[in-house]
DNA sequence: GGATCCTTCTTCTTCTTC
């Protein structure tokens, strides 16, 4: 069989000339003078009908079975070794990256009730025609020192989260350079405060029953009309940029929205982004981000109803229409159920980091 | 007036043929 294979190879570079031949995982690869690294499928039916090589007359047929004869034998004549040895070739030697290999916690949370079992009700209606609330965040005031729903998820990320951040950014800065990376994430965040501030101008003149229209810039056009079908199906809008705080897990947020979606009281979120996200596990942590919010605004004595269900509408630049991720209460509160692990995981954080501080102090 | 806080984003392999 390797004299056969050799002989296969040697008229296959004859006929396509071809300048290295690599086997990996029993796929013939043949890199060409004229062209990229291609399987040996395309490059054969690249080829055959079509170049006209010294070889054109020969019997194409004939190679064809030769190369399904190959493939046959990928299996018997692969161990381990040889794959290792082949994706050295190919791909290098590997390179392990810092990634400690925790397990995830399994174990399960010891609250579970913000959407089962908060004193209000769903049936606890304020009136809807009331104006949006908009409770104004006051560090100053009552000496609150409760972290923050996004400085919680930050400093929590997993391991994997972590290492693909900073490899995407480490590749950004190659490309931007520092300069130009930073210029790039100040448009990124300008971009998504403008669209924010946009949508809830928006939202209060309709809630309001105001005329005055808002205004759009046309940095935020293609955003505004992204969301504009997900808007007609937004209704009695009863909170807008307002604090949620838990007073008893100890966090506090600002939602960004909390409306009807389509006739289910949701607590809203917009999100901007460059790339699409047609699937809820596209956004990464904003569903635990959602049921947090959810989750402070039903313990928060403000808000006396409650919130079981989210809503996450990605926007996008270019005016296509933005992607709706509405979360079910029970997705909801398996996103809950995360969300306290996270939490829990930040208090342990914290503490160690505290009495780390203290033992150098003293 | 300065410092700090809450947000705003960013991640998941990448290519081919039909």
């Amino acid at each position: 069989m390797s004299y056969c294979f050799h002989a296969f190879c040697v008229t296959v570079a004859r006929m396509f000339l071809v300048k290295r031949v690599v086997c990996v995982r029993g796929i013939v690869w043949l890199q060409c003078t004229s062209l990229p690294l291609r399987n040996f499928s395309a490059c054969h039916r690249l080829g055959s009908p079509k170049r006209r090589s010294p070889y054109s007359s020969e019997d194409s047929e004939r190679y064809s079975s030769l190369v399904r004869s190959v493939a046959s034998c990928r299996v018997s004549s692969q161990t381990p070794e040889t794959l290792r040895a082949e994706d050295e070739l190919v791909y290098g030697r590997v390179v392990k990256a810092a990634m400690p290999s925790t397990k995830p916690q399994t174990r399960e949370p010891t609250r579970l009730h913000p959407f089962s079992l908060s004193q209000k009700t769903t049936d606890t209606q304020e009136p809807e025609s009331e104006p949006p609330v908009r409770i104004v965040l006051n560090r100053g005031q009552g000496g609150s020192s409760a972290p923050s729903v996004t400085r919680i998820l930050q400093q929590t990320l997993s391991p994997e989260q972590t290492f693909y951040l900073e490899r995407w950014k480490r590749r950004m800065i190659e490309e931007l350079g520092e300069d130009g990376f930073k210029e790039y994430s100040q448009k990124l965040f300008s971009q998504g405060k403008l669209f924010h501030s946009t949508v809830d101008a928006l939202l209060t003149s309709s809630a309001t029953g105001t005329d005055e229209h808002p205004l759009c810039l046309s940095e935020v056009q293609g955003y505004m009309e992204s969301i504009s079908h997900v808007l007609e199906d937004v209704s009695a809008v009863r909170a807008i940029e307002s604090t949620v705080k838990h007073d008893t897990l100890n966090y506090l947020g600002i939602v960004d929205c909390v409306a009807r979606y389509r006739g289910v009281l949701c607590v809203i979120d917009w999100k901007t982004s460059e790339k699409p996200k047609p699937f809820l596990s596209n956004t990464y942590d904003n569903p635990i981000q959602v049921a947090a919010y959810a989750g402070a605004l039903n313990d928060d004595g403000n808000y006396k109803y409650q919130v079981d269900h989210g809503l996450i509408v990605v926007a996008y630049k270019d005016g296509s229409p933005a992607h709706a991720h509405q979360l079910s209460s029970e997705l909801m509160l398996q996103y809950w159920k995360t969300w306290l692990l996270r939490l829990e995981k930040f208090t342990v954080q914290r503490s160690c980091d505290t009495s780390t501080a203290l033992s150098e102090k003293r």
